[in-house]
DNA sequence: AAAATGTACACAAACGTTTGATTTAATAAT
DNA sequence: ATTATTAAATCAAACGTTTGTGTACATTTT
């Protein structure tokens, strides 16, 4: 017995009524009496009614859906990011399509094209490494499809994104070192095309300066965040003519590659200190932990991300006018100590 | 400038064609000349036309897309399989819609009754620890929509399901420690309405027996995996009239949990040895390791359940005829020592 | 030269809704 | 008694596709 599912037609036929009037009985609409209200909703119930949604989607143009695009899910920033995109969502009964881009650009466009074609209301970015083109964001402006960019932003003017702000954070880790006595002291960083590479470079000039200590460009070392440049990156630290006593890792898994190149490869009376970001919940059960570590919030992110969203998405229903203002929030990153 | 997306019907009238020809030259259609063909695709390409897909969904029935539910996405798992999931459904032009059930037996079923109305064309699900009752998937059978259930299955007859053979792990786990000469070997184990739980047991409780050990019900404990209830059960199976030296833990998270509880309450030089499921890629750089870990492959079955469901699809599009055979995988699990 | 075949396109229905405009009948106002 | 008002329901268009059937014309077959 699998009957396809029940339609409002049939419901119409059945008790000799018009589709419209079915439809508006559902409703509760006032120009419908009250009696053929109860039978129809009755028998919409008896049969399981279910309105067809992708029915509803083409009629009203669209989708009550939110298109998500990370890099790697894998990653617990962004899993923790979509708990929180997805609970939001929910909340105001919105649904996730949810992508992954894998940290290539190809992939990211083809699936942008593919939430346009899903007529996903909004869209959520977080974009890859190495996407250094911006076309494909912008076309989905023109078709009116608004974007929210989180944690990993593009280099674009008018554009909504909430982020963290890694430079206060890292002039806070700069200065937790420099305080503990710290003078030579190493930037893993990622690859220049990020922002969030820019942030803590910036960071780390900043807080050297104003501790009037000499920056030393050959202290900052860019990778790709792959294991392998990591250790290269290592490798060229140790090999500088000054002693590192500290060094900043991009994130927790970077820290996690150097501590392990230095159990591996250095006799372990090299004793330096790490101080990293991302804050991963399981960073506190690990054997060497970073001292300290920025936290970037990933929940909080994403969570404002998406009422940022379903907030465009609720003034476009209402306004008609263009509105042309953009959210920009930063939040502030906070350096945890993590106790041993 | 931001005109509405191009319409087959637009494109039609420009080229004072009918809408059927356009449609029909866009796919290539032998019975069009090959003239209009190219002329209506230069135009397609020049307005970026984009099909729309809701409109699709609508005519064919089938919205390309699968939904995926599962309890928590924070949990190193399950991101672990979602991440499988969206790789394997992009391969084949398939979406995801993504919620989470937070465990939650009511949230569960508004979600299933969602992913109907959005007409997903399958479902992944991994249900929520306290479901008990399952009209709710029942239902969805009557409608067509195929199920696949991974990791945490229903007790039902007739499904399709991955799961991992936790027993086997299980059998291999006391083994292990059997043969490193414990015999005081507590389970803290889940609740007991999950299949998981009851697969561990048995798995216990054969391994006893087949190496001529007492099985002790004492030293198996149920518990709902959060951290106060694990703790409770550490303290129950501390105060155990023998003295435990090995614990088998549901998860890794239970073993954090139990190995902390240890560390801040009892003097250190109970050296009690854990093994543990999931094996989380950060465990390695714990400070306290278990000292195994039975591996479920999330990937794996994240990875196998949607090449199931995305078969079923493929076969209802290709035979009419009622399909009655039921996957049923399961994958072995494996213990895995952790080096220190 | 008539009939059969083939080519290139158009017509129109269908998918399941929503919604503005219209109709019908009953009720109230003048 | 006539007109205006209200209530309750219907009609029909629209959303953007796909696809079975129909049609006109040219080409081939006999």
């Amino acid at each position: 017995m699998q009957s396809k599912p029940t339609t409002i037609k049939e419901i119409a036929h059945l008790l000799n009524l018009s589709i419209s009037t079915v439809s508006r009985a559902l409703h509760d609409h006032r120009s419908i009496g009250i009696a053929t209200r109860q039978k129809v909703k009755s028998l919409a119930a008896e049969l399981n009614y279910e309105p067809n949604q992708t029915a509803i989607f083409l009629q009203q143009g669209k989708t009550k859906t939110i298109g998500v695009i990370l890099p790697e899910l894998s990653e617990d920033f962004f899993s923790t990011a979509v708990n929180a995109i997805e609970d939001i969502a929910y909340e105001q009964n919105y649904t996730v399509l949810l992508a992954q881009s894998h940290d290539d650009e190809e992939r990211e466009k083809q699936l942008v094209e593919k939430m346009k074609n899903h007529r996903v209301d909004g869209l959520l970015i977080s974009v890859a490494k190495n996407t250094s083109s911006y076309e494909h964001f912008e076309q989905l402006k023109k078709y009116n499809i608004p974007i929210v960019f989180f944690d990993r932003i593009p280099p674009l003017k008018n554009i909504h994104f909430v982020a963290c702000n890694m430079e206060t954070g890292t002039i806070q880790a700069l200065n937790y070192l420099i305080q503990k006595g710290h003078r030579a002291i190493g930037l893993i960083n990622g690859p220049t095309n990020l922002y969030a590479s820019t942030e803590r470079r910036d960071g780390y000039i900043n807080a050297l300066l104003k501790s009037r200590l000499k920056f030393d460009p050959s202290l900052v070392i860019n990778c790709d965040l792959t294991k392998k440049e990591v250790e290269l990156a290592m490798e060229e630290l140790l090999k500088n003519r000054r002693k590192v006593t500290a060094i900043v890792t991009f994130n927790d898994y970077v820290a996690l590659y150097a501590i392990n190149y230095l159990r591996n490869n250095v006799n372990s009376s090299n004793n330096i200190v790490f101080v990293s970001y991302s804050n991963l919940p399981l960073i506190q059960y690990m054997h060497h932990v970073p001292a300290a570590s920025v936290e970037q919030y990933p929940y909080k992110q994403g969570q404002k991300a998406t009422e940022i969203l379903l907030d465009i998405l609720k003034q476009k229903d209402e306004d008609t006018s263009e509105n042309e203002a953009f959210y920009k929030v930063i939040i502030e990153s906070n350096l945890i100590e993590n106790l041993k």
